[in-house]
DNA sequence: AGCACGCCGACT
DNA sequence: GTCGGCGTGCTC
């Protein structure tokens, strides 16, 4: 008897898909994989996908029959592989893979109706009012005018009446309501609008990229541009290229990049704003989005990570720009990397992938070195903006004074205010203002002190569901002195209280005080420094959407603003023709704590927030505060030499069996109750696989032991470089019973310790 | 992910 | 004596 159930894959996270009947209002067989249908599933009706034949390992009498096949294109063929191949190597079951794929939710919803009003056939009215008249003038003149119909509201306001004229006129039968399918317009960029003139070296680049797309076969290259080489106008060739091809692109951003001034870039070279996808939009923007890509029509998408997963039918080139940005990394749910799982996508579907980035990770580095992925070098071009020198400054010798607020000290007894900035930063800062300059602080700090603390008792406020400290927030405009509000907010869980005007644990009245720098904190010490300067905050709090980040943008560049304090978000993309000085404040964030990239990503870090000081003609200056100038990582930083330093990490890497030389595969275990994610953690201990090059470490508290009320162990598998690493792991996971009130994450390839 | 089944504490 | 808590398991 021939296999007649089709195996249906749920956007659940179950082992695997499950068998099906064909439908039974279909006589053509069974549906071919991709196709979207919908099943009974328990007392239930589910949206899946035909992934292929049935199994046929479950009991036939237990089969029941596709109730229907969903009016939507498929998923491509190509995308249904990816899913599995992400499933096979994240060790996440493919259904959890495909629920990103589906975009949930609302990709698959009908399409978008709205009520609009039309003139019927009935007669003439009974009364005619003058307003009256005027709607069905109005109606008239859009009809010469070819415009569409209206909604009641829009109708009544086009009009100049009140919403009851207009309900009136349906009410007597004169309007009628109809449905109307909104319809969505595709942007079609322009593939042959010429673009910039490139240099020598773009053009070489750039013509490298365009070959490739040309040949139709999976080639991946990292494009290494410096600062001021222009790497963006090079991939904007090659999307170009792909478009002229009649092929799909994609470009993947950092999430944080997509809020700044890049789609604007991509209007002024191609003509049209591109399709953005994102983690923030509406159900009915993604539906659009994804069934043009779908559809094909969409040459174009830009996106963050979980863009990869759209329904591209033919895409012909991938590009990842940034791509040493951690955030490409997923930690929640499915745990994948989408710089890596983007050149999967290539090589599966036969395109191009570039990973672009002024500062390779070390990664890709390697790919590179090894031939996996051709190198394209990008010198910068004569007469553009270059990195600007960086300078080191030892806190340790020119710790900040102290400062006071606009009235000077109120007594004998007032000591000031504990300063971040200190004296030689302050004056490189007098100095740029009064040539009439800007300046950019950078913190990667949001709120104003990232800890409080009791003089009398010394306890220190923490969240009560997470084992971190509560961050100080004022928001801006509020006067703390004056009543503002104060609030502590935990940045893991957000639980916020306002701050307590007697220590939680003592009782003191008055003894709380904020410790640590942060943006608004800093804020307020630059007002006091530099009184004449005019001062913006510019972080995720206040720079919320594209508007923000644009108005910005205007006001820099229209001299509006003097000093700029920003954190990781005024790193990217944005770029100020009057900005010619840059001071970290804190170079040392993010190098304690034992995560193996720390030094590399503060280099990458660090280096793209230099880029934001200087423009052509007058190369900026960056000043960084540390506290261990002589760190490796400061040095190269002051001698502008990546190569060396990234050399002697690598050698560091390589001994210590780190990737890319060894791999790496985190097994997260967390529970409400303690004791039972510990007993979980341990017997994952005492199983652990003892194959030759495997090596498991842990389980141990994870840094961040408790988050959300829940408890979390660690346990880290290092393995040699050959070792498949998923067959080790799924075998390991099979000999440990696992209670629903545990979870078990796995990362594979972590790049996130806590 | 839902949703039902099932076995132990405090209620009409 | 029942109502309901959520731990365990199943859904083709
Ligand atoms: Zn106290
Ligand atoms: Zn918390």
């Amino acid at each position: 008897m021939p296999n007649s159930r089709t195996g249906v894959l749920l956007p659940l996270p179950v082992s695997g898909p499950y068998d099906y009947l064909p439908p039974a209002n279909e006589p053509g067989g069974l549906p071919a994989r991709g196709t979207l249908v919908r099943v009974p599933f328990g007392r239930r009706y589910l949206e899946g996908v035909v992934w292929g034949e049935g199994a046929g390992d479950v009991d036939a009498a237990k089969l029941k029959p596709i109730r229907d096949v969903l009016e939507a294109p498929p998923l491509p063929g190509v995308l249904c592989d990816f899913i599995d191949w992400v499933a096979a190597y994240t060790l996440h079951p493919p259904g959890a893979v495909l629920k990103m794929a589906l975009g949930a939710p609302g990709a698959l919803a009908p399409p978008e109706t709205t009520t609009v009003l039309r003139r019927s056939a009935a007669p003439q009215l009974p009364r005619m009012t003058e307003p009256r008249q005027r709607v069905l003038d109005t109606l008239a003149e859009r009809e010469r005018a070819g415009l569409g119909l209206l909604g009641a509201a829009d109708l009544a306001r086009a009009a100049g009446v009140s919403a009851g004229v207009v309900s009136g006129l349906v009410g007597a039968g004169v309007l009628e309501p109809v449905s109307s399918r909104r319809e969505f317009a595709v942007p079609l960029p322009d593939g042959d609008s010429p673009g910039p003139v490139l240099s020598d070296g773009q053009r070489d680049a750039a013509d490298a990229l365009g070959i490739s797309v040309s040949k139709r076969e999976f080639e991946a290259f990292l494009l290494h541009g410096v600062t001021g080489s222009g790497k963006t106008e090079v991939y904007f060739d090659a999307l170009g290229q792909a478009f002229k091809e009649n092929r799909q692109g994609l470009v993947l951003l950092p999430e944080i990049a997509l809020a700044a001034r890049w789609p604007e870039r991509f209007e002024k070279r191609f003509g049209v704003m591109p399709l953005t996808w994102h983690s923030r939009m509406t159900p009915a923007a993604r539906r659009n989005v994804w069934r043009a890509v779908a559809s094909g029509e969409a040459r174009v998408v830009i996106g963050a990570r979980s863009a990869l997963f759209l329904p591209f039918p033919d895409l012909g080139l991938i590009v990842v720009d940034e791509e040493h940005d951690a955030s490409y990394k997923q930690d929640e749910g499915v745990a994948y990397n989408a710089r890596d799982m983007a050149v999967v996508r290539a090589k599966l579907g036969g395109a191009t992938v570039v990973l672009a980035s002024a500062t390779p990770s070390l990664e890709t580095m390697e790919n590179a070195t090894q031939g996996r992925y051709q190198y394209l070098h990008l010198p910068e071009r004569h007469g553009a903006a270059t990195l600007p020198r960086i300078d080191l400054i030892d806190l340790k010798r020119h710790g900040p004074e102290r400062w006071y607020g606009p009235g000077g000290p109120s007594g004998e007894d007032d000591r000031g205010q504990v300063g971040f900035v200190s004296p030689p930063l302050v004056e490189e800062t007098r100095t740029a203002l009064a040539a009439g300059e800007q300046v950019l602080f950078y913190l990667n700090r949001r709120g104003y002190a990232p800890l409080t603390v009791c003089r009398a008792c010394g306890d220190r406020i923490a969240c009560p569901h997470c084992t971190a400290w509560l961050v100080e927030h004022r928001g801006p405009g509020s006067v703390p002195d004056r009543g503002g509000r104060r609030l502590l907010v935990c940045h893991h869980c957000g639980f916020s209280r306002p701050v307590p005007p007697t220590c939680p644990s003592c009782s003191a009245e008055g003894t709380l005080f904020p410790c640590g720098p942060g943006v608004e904190r800093l804020a307020e010490e630059v007002a006091a420094r530099f009184p004449e300067a005019r001062v913006v905050l510019a972080t995720s709090d206040t720079l919320r959407g594209p508007a923000e980040a644009l108005e910005l943008g205007r006001r820099m560049t229209a001299g509006e603003i003097d000093i700029v304090i920003g954190t990781q978000i005024m790193a990217k993309g944005h770029h100020f023709p009057l900005l010619t000085l840059v001071g970290v404040i804190d170079g040392d964030m993010g190098l304690s704590g034992g995560d193996p990239r720390a030094a590399e990503r503060t280099y990458q870090l660090l280096h793209q927030v230099a880029g934001r000081a200087g423009r052509a003609g007058r190369p900026g200056r960056v000043f960084v505060q540390t506290l261990d100038p002589r760190a490796p990582v400061m040095q190269a930083l002051r001698a502008g030499d990546p190569d060396t330093f990234m050399a002697v990490e690598s050698r560091e890497r390589q001994m210590t069996g780190m990737p890319p030389w060894g791999r790496l595969v985190a097994l997260i275990v967390s529970a409400e109750d303690e004791g039972a994610a510990q007993a979980v953690a341990r017997a994952l201990g005492k199983a652990a696989p003892e194959a030759p090059g495997v090596r498991v470490l842990g389980p141990a508290p994870a840094p961040l032991s408790r988050i959300r009320n829940r408890s979390r162990f660690r346990l880290l598998l290092k393995a040699e470089k050959g070792v498949r690493v998923q067959a080790v792991v799924r075998s390991w996971l099979q000999k440990v019973k696992i209670p629903s009130s545990v979870r078990l994450q796995v990362d594979v390839d972590p790049v996130s310790f806590l």
